[in-house]
DNA sequence: TGGTACGTGTACCATATGGTACGGTTAGTC
DNA sequence: GACTAACCGTACCATATGGTACACGTACCA
């Protein structure tokens, strides 16, 4: 018989975790079942049965990886104030791992590969309108918001990047700050409406 | 005869030219051997004996993309004046398979994978010496330079990614004018030193 | 007790990969 | 003309991969 819907069970979330926990480490782009497998002590049959195929386990995997980062830029984390703590939220360093792996991800999507649909609309599109709403909230004109919010969104990814690639854990703190307080200073100019 | 070091010749830079291209449609993660030389009608022998092995051949065309993009990132395109023409110099849709695999590499790069040696520096720390000098040159504050030369390197990588994502030229022009529309307030406020 | 569905391991297959051995071709040089 | 070295193609090899066939065990139910 053919397992179309493949079921939830426990040894399934053992295995989707163990596949996520060898992607944070060694990234998702050449993803083999039969490492993943071996790093539990099964057999590469196990992850082909419980998840259908390779791309099974793929999308099952960015699916976990996009829930994961949902979860932790909860958009209580998004306010404006408080920027250093909001910063070091997110850039904390446990935190590297997982950031890594989605960026890895979303350069997978930008290649059109299977097992990406819908990660990109997520990851841009799905964070612009809460955040959008944060700034309003904060007394940002509303013909500004929408690009502010993308130009938020671009300088946390920008500067993620950045802090992936160096490290510099003050430096791209600063430059965070700098931004917010770049912000502040919009409620009290006129930015001009294009 | 083992051939220690690669001597340049025509026949090699086809080939290079051909994996580049190759690489900027569909990726550089994957890359083979094969369906590069058999993009140009020659044998995947011929790769491994101009460049050595994969990984020669890996390192070269990263070299490569680095090099097309300070050519193309020249510290003219940097300055702080005329925001518009500067964006859409940057976000030209005839770059954009090659911001992709830029992006791509500096990804590969973060995982530590041979053959992206010292990308990572150049890619970030190369440029925020640059971008300082021309942030200076245009009056902004010395000591808040270097914080927003990171800045704005971050939120141009942001938005080239955004861009890439959503293929929306005209929101992530906007968020890039309303940038440089912030930066212009600097040199009439303090930002306070940290 | 017999049967059925699920879960798991072993062995295997077809394929694709990087790399090598070897032979052939061309161009230059004595 | 003969030798040499660079250049290129064909055939091959060892390996790793995703996927499949099949056998075995367990749990549940009639």
């Amino acid at each position: 018989m053919v397992r179309l819907v493949v079921a939830s069970s426990q040894a399934r979330d053992r295995l989707l975790h163990a596949a996520v926990e060898h992607a944070l480490e060694h990234g998702i782009l050449d993803l083999s079942l039969r490492e993943i497998a071996e790093s539990i002590g099964t057999s590469h049959r196990m992850l082909i049965y419980h998840f259908g195929s390779r791309e099974g386990l793929l999308v099952a995997v960015v699916r976990e990886v996009d829930r994961r980062e949902r979860e932790r830029l909860g958009t209580a984390s998004l306010s404006i104030v408080d920027a250093r703590r909001r910063w070091d939220h997110l850039a904390h360093p446990s935190l590297r791992a997982q950031e890594r792996l989605f960026f890895e991800i979303y350069v997978h999507a930008l290649l059109g590969r299977p097992g990406t649909e819908g990660f990109l609309d997520e990851a841009v599109e799905g964070w612009i309108a809460p955040v959008r709403a944060v700034l309003v909230d904060a007394g940002i004109d509303e013909d500004n918001a929408e690009g502010l919010a993308r130009l938020g969104l671009a300088v946390t990814r920008g500067l993620l990047l950045d802090l992936l690639a160096t490290g510099d854990i003050a430096g791209t703190t600063r430059a965070f700050e700098l931004f917010t307080q770049l912000l502040e200073l919009v409620s009290e100019h006129d930015l001009g409406h294009v």
